[in-house]
DNA sequence: TGCTTGTGTCATTTC
DNA sequence: GTGAAATGACACAAG
């Protein structure tokens, strides 16, 4: 528990510092190094080579968390040969972020909100997310820190939607991740103690890449895993809910705020202006989380003045555990991870090649997901349990109480009855006389009954001789 | 700034 | 022996 907090905060805030302000956005640096400002005509094999070993690099874990800046060192050109395993259709959302937006640098010299919409509609995702955020920062998601990330992201914005990591699935959400919750992955609250083994290396992503189908896919790392998740997000895993938020795209208020400038084919090298689209239907798990992390950014539905109903508009983050899976290439969901039961899960397990750290992660995310459920229930269990006892303590003091009024009143009938049988007894002792006539004293004899039911009288120190 | 609440996670025990 | 469930304890974010 400490430890994983000792590890991984460290090293969180060690990054978060030193990546700040353009760590997420696009360093400093990037304005002098701005992607519209750098040739496209970077040599290919070069830009290949930096592709694969950014993919590598950007597979660990840490990086992917703290999204290491990226842009000076390389900038994934627009026609970087990433090829998305599975296919988004024509609403394409890995576009350069530079091929978007440097046609337009004019705009950003326009107010920021200007400037955020133009960028993000385009598809790019972190800015767009962001771009979320900043305008109606939701107040759980964003950290104390948000409106120096609201600066930067403005700055960022205006630097002209630099940052481009499109080739890099799951950084490019992180970054806003970062923004709306600090979090994140590392967590301390989260990680396994040793249990977890290192998120990912580059061998590991290597290997699962071919059989991952959502390597292309960016996801919403909004805070999702922790934290009032569950009244922020439903119970079900990505690939459902996504679902539910792909025909935001075809909302016709949206698709009115949709940019004009051209969408970019998903396909590598591609250029090509699509038609905005007007209906994104995606339907492989890829489609579902890019339309997630379509319909999150379009957290942003908000800041382009489209007011959708709530559970549409804020789309259910992925957990950090889902995350994590995509950063791994899990080829298959959280929820079959977690809800499988154990023989079809191990069948599920034989029926793909993972690697050690796969397995270690996928039995982790069973576990945890596991336990998430269970504690839960074991909450929820707590919690009637109190209400019931407070039930029950109402109820115990009620009859408490009400025996105290019994007693009294029975104590107040004793006493009465004492004070007759006095009475009567005294009067008894007037009727008795011996045999000159004469009463018996009370104080000298006394009335005893036997168990046959017959009265005697006794006396007093006989009586009490008997009674010895 | 400190407290409370809700949540995820881990470690451990029990079934 | 193993997996799941249960639960106390902890850390964290947000109100």
């Amino acid at each position: 528990m400490c430890s994983t907090a000792n590890y991984v905060l460290p090293l969180r805030r060690t990054c978060e510092s030193s990546g700040a302000p353009g760590r997420r956005y696009g360093s400093a640096s990037m304005t002098s190094s701005f992607q519209g400002g750098r040739p496209h005509g970077i040599a290919e094999d070069m830009g290949q080579d930096m592709d694969l070993a950014w993919q590598e690099l950007m597979t660990i874990t840490d990086l992917q968390e703290f999204n290491v800046p990226a842009e000076s060192s390389y900038e994934p050109s627009p026609y970087n040969s990433v090829v998305p395993l599975a296919p988004i259709g024509d609403y394409s959302m890995t576009q350069s972020r530079s091929a978007a937006c440097e046609p337009n640098t004019a705009q950003y010299e326009e107010p920021y909100s200007e400037v955020r919409q133009a960028c993000h509609h385009l598809g790019s995702t972190a800015e767009a997310m962001f771009a979320l955020n900043v305008t109606h920062p939701s107040p759980r998601m964003l950290p104390s820190s948000a409106s120096t990330h609201h600066l930067e992201g403005k700055e960022q914005m205006k630097m002209g939607c630099i940052t481009n990591r499109t080739n890099m699935p799951w950084t490019t959400h992180r970054s806003n991740m970062h923004h709306s919750s600090v979090d994140d992955l590392e967590s301390d609250s989260g990680l396994s103690l040793g249990s977890s083994p290192p998120l990912t290396s580059p061998d590991d992503a290597q290997i699962a890449s071919t059989s991952y189908p959502n390597a292309d896919a960016r996801i919403t790392y909004s805070n999702g895993e922790s934290h009032g998740l569950q009244t922020r997000r439903p119970q079900s895993r990505f690939p459902v809910e996504h679902q539910l938020h792909h025909h935001l795209y075809s909302h016709p208020a949206q698709s009115s705020y949709l940019p004009s400038q051209p969408y970019f084919n998903h396909e590598p090298n591609s250029m090509t202006p699509l038609p905005k689209p007007q209906h994104y239907q995606g339907n492989t798990l890829n489609d579902q989380i890019v339309g997630a992390e379509l319909s999150s950014r379009g957290c942003s539905h908000q800041s382009m003045h489209v007011k959708q109903q709530d559970n549409h508009t804020h789309p259910a983050p992925l957990s950090r555990d889902e995350r994590r899976a995509l950063a791994l290439k899990i080829p298959f969901t959280a929820e079959k991870i977690i809800n499988l039961p154990v023989d079809d899960f191990n069948e599920l397990l034989t029926q793909h090649t993972l690697s050690e750290s796969q397995l270690a992660l996928v039995r982790d995310i069973r576990r945890r997901g596991k336990n998430k459920v269970a504690a839960q229930n074991c909450r929820k269990r707590k919690l009637e349990n109190i209400v019931h006892l407070e039930a029950e303590l109402d109820q115990l003091q009620a009859h408490q109480e009400q025996l105290a009024q019994q007693r009294i009143k029975f104590q107040h009938s004793l006493a009465i009855v004492k004070c007759h049988l006095t009475d009567l007894y005294s009067k008894v002792f007037t009727y008795l006389k011996d045999e000159h006539g004469q009463p018996y004293s009370i104080d000298e004899y006394c009335l005893q009954q036997t168990p046959d039911d017959k009265v005697y009288l006794v006396p007093q120190n006989m009586q009490g001789r008997q009674q010895r």
